[in-house]
DNA sequence: CTTATCTCCGTAGTCGACTACGGAGTCAAG
DNA sequence: CTTGACTCCGTAGTCGACTACGGAGATAAG
């Protein structure tokens, strides 16, 4: 309990408490991933600690990675009450980050490799990075 | 030369040996990566090994995380004169492939313990990783 | 009471890389 | 010569996650 205000907040000291930007609730908001507070009659929306847990949690599931589609679903879950479903999703995405580590690291080897020989010859003409563009290099090339 | 028609296609045959649609091909026109051959009067546009060959180059390109605009320095080193721009074009985009690694191992750890110790209580109500994006993690939490 | 700062709400724009559409013109096979 | 497949060209739509805008009403500080 740091940045926790009162238990009111508006929707400006909700953005700031949640270092999300208001237009980003109300965005949400309309996907129906945060309920709208009821307004009091020509008045102005307040939000509780709920509301800014809610804001957290998917704060930390997007740094995951999750979708906010993905987020919906999770925050069906958030009863707790599904374990199996929960870590489905979550192997899921760890399934997509690990695929995206592995091409990740194939592209870092043909980098790696292309910059490493550019240079290297002072008096060729021809930058074999530009020229491996052009004939292509030995790893899967697309 | 396998899939090398004559040296003369049309967008349609250039699009087919590029394996790229020809709406990519276009569009790649209208950002200034592809020159457009002149159209012979009344006639049909003809495209050269030349057009195959620097579409290739830019799949290759895109393939290894450089945008478009990227491509377009890239293309301007065509002569391969330039070594120097060449590497660090290349340097930078290693580097920000080596950071987006790094950030995705950091979040499959975070994933990998999540999704490990979900489940593990057969008894608990509060499944693990919900209760995680609510409270947070322990690496560097957003 | 006044002014500055919010809030509300709907709609529209952004970014990057495409992808689609529609109608007129062109070309090649039968 | 007709039919069907392409091509040309400009404009507009898509996706996901925001971000901005504008005008009216609400609220808080001075
Ligand atoms: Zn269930
Ligand atoms: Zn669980
Ligand atoms: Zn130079
Ligand atoms: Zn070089």
């Amino acid at each position: 309990m740091s940045g926790s205000q009162n238990t009111s907040m508006t929707i400006g000291s909700l953005a700031k408490a949640a270092e999300i930007n208001v237009e980003t609730i109300r965005y949400y908001q309309r996907l129906g991933l945060m309920t709208e507070p009821e307004k009091p009659l020509g008045g102005i929306r307040r939000y509780d600690e709920d509301a800014l847990a809610r804001l957290r949690f998917i704060r930390r599931a997007r740094w995951l990675g999750f979708s906010l589609e993905e987020i919906g679903e999770l925050l069906k879950l958030e009863d707790g009450t599904h374990c199996d479903e929960a870590k489905a999703l979550g192997e899921r995405k760890l399934g997509n980050v690990r695929d995206k580590i592995r091409s990740l690291q194939q592209i870092e080897g043909v980098l790696d490799q292309l910059v490493e020989e550019c240079c290297t010859q002072k008096d060729n003409v021809t930058c074999p990075l530009i020229a491996s563009l052009h004939e292509g290099f030995e790893a899967v090339t697309p």
